[in-house]
DNA sequence: ATCATTTCTTAACTTAAGTGAACGAGTTGT
DNA sequence: ACAACTCGTTCACTTAAGTTAAGAAATGAT
């Protein structure tokens, strides 16, 4: 399990033993189980997140309904806009697997940056590095269509179609459930003739 | 126009005024006129913009059309993807009125970050809450239709909507001008009721 | 194993965006 | 001053997404 969490980090700063027993000893492993809600609409929080096994997501609720916004795998991080703002959540997330989490809160982070500096720097290019990706991703998401935007899906991140509800995807493409479903069946028959 | 810089830097860190010389001193302002194309695609570049007066505006163009993703006005940052990423830009930015602008390149940001380490402090700050901020733009784009956009924007932005032509307008919106015309005069039509 | 609930799909109908074309107003260049 | 463009709007028509409703399939709970 750690060994996904120092492959992770190697990317970015190469870390001594000790270092890396260090951040070992910070208890910052959490097994969640599918279904808990890790984050609620007005709560504060500090805490950060990195996944190290399944799935989370983030969502709104608008109108009773569910938004779904994101979804963060194997190897990914979420730092809720709201513990940047330092004001209340505006979302939720849960958990859509069972999970395996790195959650790390705002005061373990300043102990560990300060214990090691080169630590901040590398969440410093981390959030550069996700600020790119994510403009990216909004630019791609705002010049193509719904059936685009699934066909694009299919080839970046074809796990999620195989192992996300179909109505959480269909919230996270922009459409209705019953939207997707149509949009597949046209695909579909497009590529039989 | 230091006035302009050195009030946003105030929100985030303060400046002796040996400091604020040394910034003068780099030669960062530029005036650029309308209709400068700042950045091409397939170009290699390091440069960050800060914008003190005017517009710019990013865009792709696919199948031959531009797609304007994203306007920068008075006080905001741009730091374009490539610039992360290192690789030939997917796209361009051009000035979209007379420009005045703070253009630093990488060698200069290395230099201002070595001689004031408080600096690269304020820019990891900067591009935290920019993430933050660009996450919740992306999540209201995707929660919203193309009118409720257009609302939204009328709230946020009015400036925009005056400034800006109605066909980079409708391209940043995610639809085509002649739905722009109509969803406004739509809105029109209701109002009058 | 059964019942209840949730999820997914299909269908008919409504609403809004895409498309192609036309027109007038405003701009640019000569 | 005039022609050539660009830009914004309108219209008729097409296409796709929203809505409402119904039923089948999968999931969960007892």
């Amino acid at each position: 399990m750690q060994d996904i969490l120092f492959g992770f980090i190697s990317k970015y700063i190469s870390l001594t033993e000790e270092e890396k027993n260090v951040l070992l000893s910070l208890e910052l492993f959490h097994s969640v189980k599918k279904g808990t809600v890790l984050l609620t609409e007005g709560q504060k929080t500090q805490n950060s997140f990195f996944v190290l096994k399944g799935c989370i997501r983030s969502y709104y609720i608008k109108d009773g309904e569910e938004k779904t916004t994101a979804f963060y795998t194997e190897m990914e991080a979420l730092t809720p806009p709201c513990v940047i703002s330092r004001t209340p959540s505006d979302y939720y997330i849960s958990c859509n697997e069972d999970c395996i989490l790195l959650i790390s809160d705002a005061d373990m982070s300043e102990e560990v940056n300060s214990r090691f500096p080169k630590f901040e720097i590398m969440c410093m290019k981390f959030s550069e590095e996700l600020l790119a990706k994510e403009r990216i991703e909004f630019d791609e998401f705002k010049t193509s269509s719904p059936e685009q935007r699934y066909l694009n899906l299919l080839q970046k991140r074809p796990d999620l179609i195989q192992r996300v509800p179909q109505h959480q995807l269909a919230s996270y493409l922009g459409i209705k459930p019953q939207s997707l479903s149509r949009l597949r069946a046209r695909i579909l028959e497009k590529s039989k003739t």
